[in-house]
DNA sequence: AGGACGATTAACT
DNA sequence: GTTAATCGTCCTG
């Protein structure tokens, strides 16, 4: 019997976001179709968004219909649509209560790369480095709102299995804030992992 | 009720 | 470098 690789513990996701943000480069993310189908990446990019005085937090308008997965437990999914047309894929992080989570912008396809090329027709180095990419290449949409990768039988969720020591992801300014207020603009709270 | 804008992408010039 | 696509969310009145 194969035995499952396990899902990166709540405790991983609850300390600080900038943290979770460096230590999760790196690591596989992993996601099981009904179908049997496995998709993996291995994290490169994230960024993090920190709270309601973060100004280019969605939490900046507080608790609404669709900010309330920042607030719940750390580990819970947050996947919003934007631009009239795509999805983001979020970690929460930090307390429950506390709005912070982790956005993916880029993965490097570890499996299931075929599967993900017939959804995005496109050639390997632009199948998953965009954000709205990489959900389209997995599949994930509202329906993955809300869910906890922490769970022990979870169908998406990130592999306990690098040590990680050797990795010091690059920061640099968030992308896509052209119209957010300094400070929050050029804080470096985006993570590369750098080669 | 109406409008501006967005944690983007692909397809232009 | 510029722009269309496309619609939910939030802010203004």
């Amino acid at each position: 019997m194969s035995s499952r690789v396990s899902p990166l513990s709540r405790q991983f996701f609850s300390r600080p976001t900038l943290t979770v943000a460096r230590e999760i480069i790196g690591k596989r993310l992993i996601k099981l179709d009904p179908d049997g189908t496995k998709l993996c990446g291995v994290i490169l990019e994230v960024e993090a968004y920190i709270g309601e005085s973060d100004l280019a937090c969605h939490a900046r308008a507080g608790i609404t219909s669709r900010t309330k997965p920042l607030y719940g437990p750390p580990g819970t999914t947050y996947v919003y649509f934007t631009y009239g047309m795509h999805w983001m894929l979020n970690f929460v992080t930090e307390r429950e209560g506390f709005p912070a989570a982790i956005l993916l912008r880029a993965l490097c396809p570890t499996e299931g790369a075929s599967i993900m090329q017939k959804r995005r027709r496109q050639g390997f180095a632009e199948l998953t480095n965009g954000p709205a990419k990489i959900t389209q290449a997995l599949g994930i949409d509202e329906s993955w709102n809300a869910y906890d990768v922490c769970a022990p039988n979870a169908r998406m969720f990130i592999a306990d299995d690098h040590a990680n020591l050797e990795i010091t992801p690059c920061a640099r300014p968030r992308v896509g804030l052209g119209n957010t207020p300094e400070p929050w603009r050029s804080l470096s709270w985006n993570l590369v992992h750098n080669k």
